[in-house]
DNA sequence: TGGCCAGTTGCTACTGAGTCGCAACTAGAG
DNA sequence: CTCTAGTTGCGACTCAGTAGCAACTGGCCA
């Protein structure tokens, strides 16, 4: 469906004088103060959620972790991605279904933020902006609803192949 | 998960002084426009998208369309669902996986509007405003990203859950 | 009005994501 | 070092959605 690989493109597209830097914070530390039991598998795998410079993920993900320990299981990623969502330290996403109907992943950022899926060349971008700041308020002010997760996910064409295909 | 299923609740929560009515289209008007070729099943399973008052998954449309048509297969539903969604006559939604890894589907409006998942009651409520308007051209003025579909998603718990909870 | 055929349907078999129950294993508290 | 609640690997399962193919039909054209 979509030609290349999906690429994550880091972006810092705030208005200006508005800090919109995003961070993300350290898994193993967060679990080892909310005192979640810390196996060798758990190592491995937040391991490398925390490291990957793209968005993974479950079947990936496995993948990646059997390299480093080929007798981890499938269900022990999945009860890991599913403990780390629990918690609120990971986030799912759907990136609009761009290579079918997997879920992939993200480390829990300051800053709730939007993913810009290209249907042309699978680029992940991702923005933040004062304005989504504000449309939350105005959500959580008007319809007395509390936010728990915030999702805003948007598929399209990127600057390029906007470009490229006239 | 949910204790009882999912209701859709209606709401125009805009800023004063704003239209944000939300209109849908008359999908089987615009399939003859588009010269779709109209079969009994087809016509069947827009109508029941087109008067449902609630989200519909492609098993719930199979299941009422199985009433008034025990013969139609599950392919046609999917084959039909497919079709509408690439011609861009339905938004295809996953409600915060309120109810496990569904897809629900709903007539496209002539708004970008937010849905708001209760994980308690289970409700859905739509909600529109300018602010949303607003940070869709803030994205495509920063970015040049072309816009086709958004979706923005928010779980958490309704007024009245907020309330119950204390 | 009837015939034609590209587009559509129903059927069956399949894939792939994710779940469940259970016996064996182990992190880390005491 | 010991003990056990929490975790893992395993295998069998569910459920959403897809693919190939022969039979059927909407609607155009004679």
């Amino acid at each position: 469906m979509v030609a290349s690989a999906i690429v994550a493109i880091e972006s810092q597209l705030g208005r200006s004088g508005t800090d919109t830097t995003v961070t993300r914070s350290s898994l193993m530390k967060e679990l080892e103060a909310l005192g979640v039991r810390i196996t060798e598998q758990r190592r491995l795998i937040v391991g490398i959620i925390q490291n990957s410079p793209r968005h993974l993920d479950a079947a990936t993900l496995l993948e990646m972790a059997k390299k480093q320990d080929s007798t981890i299981d499938r269900s022990t990623v999945y009860r890991t991605i599913a403990m780390l969502k629990h918690r609120g330290l990971i986030d799912e996403l759907d990136l609009m279904h761009i290579e079918g109907e997997k879920h992939y992943y993200e480390v829990k950022t300051n800053r709730d933020h939007c993913h810009m899926a290209c249907f042309r060349c699978g680029a992940i971008m991702e923005y933040t902006s004062s304005a989504f700041e504000k449309l939350k308020q105005d959500m959580v002010a008007q319809s007395g609803f509390q936010i728990r997760v915030v999702r805003l996910e948007v598929g399209g064409f990127c600057k390029k192949c906007r470009k490229a295909a006239n």
